[in-house]
DNA sequence: AGAATCCATTGACGTTCGTCAATGGGTCTG
DNA sequence: CAGACCCATTGACGAACGTCAATGGATTCT
């Protein structure tokens, strides 16, 4: 392997080729995916071809109902899902104004 | 929209398509990405051609240089990055033999 | 040898996170 | 109306995170 060659006391910062803004919003973008329960609903909603159930999601993952909904408050909170309200049921979906930015990552995972 | 017909008390639990060691695998590497200094570092390191010195990384942000040396740590113990020590300077780069997943989750980013 | 440079580790601190139990609101059924 | 069902919020707790100051090891220059 070749490494560049340097000297003492002289550093070459490299030029930071995303905005500021960017880099953040993408951060966020990947703490919202970064759980594995999170992950798994996202990829989930991701594949599904109609919006699911949450009470479908409490009957899959070994954690309490409360936690499934925070879970699904962080989603939203990432502008990832988008819910809608049906008696007493709620359906999540990806939201369908997803970035190209987010969509792209999202379809590069599993 | 269309929302699926529900029936009270009955959930239909989705099949997870993903292997639960994978998606542990996945949000390991997202969280390793998901700060954002690590995902500016993560993405100089994908760009670059030729190795970068962490020198470089600790004059370009506004952290301590301990906290530069941390974030390079989480990024090995995630397996994305890759050190070559030469005299006093380290050098890193995007691990030779990174997954493929991994490498498209990167690619799909910035 | 002594000083300077680069970098990792340690210890500490406040913040955020993932989780649960408890609660409450909304909606449907009997 | 009374009960069952679904879901969000709140409050609490331990664990993990991001950060820094201080320290120490290693290397190179003078």
């Amino acid at each position: 392997m070749v490494l560049p060659e340097r000297e003492r006391g002289v550093c070459c910062p490299p030029t930071l080729k995303a905005r500021p803004q960017k880099v953040e919003q993408t951060s966020e973008l990947l703490k919202a995916l970064a759980d594995p329960t999170r992950l798994q609903i996202a990829l989930c909603l991701r594949d599904a071809k109609e919006p699911v159930c949450i009470c479908d999601f409490t009957a899959t993952f070994d954690i309490s109902q409360p936690t499934v909904s925070h879970h699904m408050a962080k989603l939203r909170e990432a502008g990832l899902v988008d819910v809608t309200k049906q008696g007493i049921w709620s359906f999540y979906r990806l939201s369908p104004d997803l970035s190209a930015a987010a969509r792209r990552i999202l379809d590069a995972i599993g």
